[in-house]
RNA sequence: GGCGCGGUAGCCAAGUGGUAAGGCCGAGGUCUGCAAAACCUCUAUCGUGAGUUCGAUUCUCACCCGCGCCUCCA
């Protein structure tokens, strides 16, 4: 993964704020980083635009030499359209009838065209500048994706992902620059993700809907369920992200989580049953079909729940033996490579930032919901087998009004209880 | 204004030229000391209008609404 750790804006606030710009940079690199953790999301490789300046100059360099750039008075680069006549094709957006010139920046009087992008700008006073082999300056914003992805993946790879909104320019020109130079296709495919809408608004500071991570789980919702939240609707399309949903994700990961409690808490008996097996490779089946068809993931969580109902039907029907249980647990296994919400991790890392408010001086946005599950570790497990034992005990002598007290005590702190014909087994909320 | 994407049940949301997955919520039922879990049943003709077709939610056109990009902003 690309960090741009320097462009204007950053070249900016880091002035302002009186550290350098991978100081500044260095602190949303890190929360993005923990949220990404907080969602399960695999630590990717990060490469920085800041540790591969002189190869970008170099990079440009060997622009200028194939006459793709060339240098102004000031000592600044800019990519030179009118020699790549692809340009324009990832965004469909046809340049040709386009009048030049309609609007140049005062700063940029020195360009060629209009539509001509920096590779390199000069030196000014104050800002972060670095010597290299194409003169003192900073690089532009783009050309770092295109050098560190080549260092990383060649110069040509599969898959080169990022929001819908970097579309254009910036992977137009990412595009440009990178095939100007290698003469290969940069990337075969774009994996654009479009901007999901917030209770059906665009997500704004000013309108008040916006929300990081932390903010949803300092009000008390569960990793998991923004997680599933999110990988519910196919990336290609806008997701509505709303509360309801939060609330209804957080249903669909319990019920999911509660068929592979029960595969794996209940008794069954010995042997299998072809039936199950079929189930299970079916679905399997159908998952995997689902992504392959541009990551489908709504399909293919309705395949998982296909399946669950069959096999709880089945389950109910003491139909299901002891081999059975594998394939069943396979399959939910396999889904969860991709979906991540059945290792019920939640409590340890809403405590994690339940800790972090409190560090932050945030406690005024702690909620009780976030306090009583990322406090319900208040019995551990040996004392709530104990509490289990107990009333157990009560129950077989009858004691109703014992044993229900001890249910609700667990109940209270997050323990919930359930007696089945195989027996007692709990859970933590 | 230009380019692109979308409008499907109370909510979220797949999908197909031949009468519409899945999840959540709700109602009824089964099971159950209670509770929970689970299962069964019920709830849509697919933004509006027109066209193509034996037949359209699925294709075409128009319109309405939402979203994105069109800026050295991320």
């Amino acid at each position: 993964m690309n960090i741009t750790d320097v462009d204007d804006k950053i070249i900016r606030n880091s002035a302002h704020d009186g550290v350098t710009v991978q100081q500044y940079t260095a602190r949303f690199t890190k929360a993005f980083l923990e949220d990404s953790a907080t969602l399960s999301i695999e630590r990717p490789i990060l490469v920085r635009a800041t540790e591969h300046i002189n190869e970008m100059a170099d990079f440009i360099a060997g622009l200028e030499k194939k006459g793709f750039a060339y240098r102004t008075e000031d000592g600044s680069y800019y990519f030179r359209i009118a020699k790549f006549p692809a340009y324009g094709q990832l965004s469909k957006k046809d340049f040709a009838g386009m009048a030049d010139g309609a609007r140049v920046d005062v700063d940029e009087y020195e360009k060629d065209s209009a539509r001509d992008f920096a590779l390199w700008k000069a030196p000014k006073p104050g800002e972060a500048s670095w010597e290299t082999s194409i003169g003192p300056g900073r690089p532009g914003w783009h050309i770092e994706c295109s050098v560190m992805s080549m260092e990383k993946l060649g110069p040509s790879f599969d898959l080169h992902a990022g929001g819908e909104d970097l579309i254009f320019p910036h992977h137009e020109n990412e595009i440009a620059q990178s095939e100007a130079m290698t003469g290969q296709q940069f990337a075969h495919y774009w994996f654009h993700a479009r901007f999901l809408l917030v209770e059906g608004q665009k997500m704004s500071k000013s309108l008040g809907n916006f929300f990081t991570v932390r903010d949803l789980i300092l009000r008390g919702h569960k990793p998991s369920s923004i997680r599933w939240l999110l990988t519910q609707v196919p990336y290609r399309n806008q997701l509505n992200f709303t509360f309801d949903g939060l609330k209804a994700a957080a249903s669909s990961v319990e019920k999911l989580r509660n068929f592979r409690f029960r595969l794996t808490s209940a008794q069954f008996p010995a042997g299998s049953t072809s039936a199950i097996a079929q189930l299970a490779n079916e679905t399997i089946a159908r998952i995997n079909s689902a992504l392959d068809d541009d990551l489908n993931t709504a399909e293919a969580q309705a395949a998982m729940f296909d399946m669950l109902r069959k096999a709880n039907t089945a389950l109910d029907a003491m139909e299901v033996r002891q081999d059975d249980v594998r394939p069943l647990l396979g399959a939910m296994d396999q889904f969860d490579e991709i979906f991540g919400v059945l290792k019920d991790d939640d409590q340890p890392k809403m405590k994690a930032i339940l800790d972090w408010a409190r560090a932050e001086g945030r406690e005024k946005e702690i909620s009780p919901e976030l306090l009583e599950i990322a406090g319900s570790a208040q019995f551990s497990d040996e004392q709530v087998n104990k509490k289990l034992a107990e009333m157990e005990s009560e129950r077989k002598s009858r004691n109703f009004n014992a044993s229900d007290a001890l249910r609700a005590e667990l109940t209270a702190a997050g323990i919930i209880v359930e007696n089945t014909k195989d027996g007692v087994r709990w859970r933590r909320k």
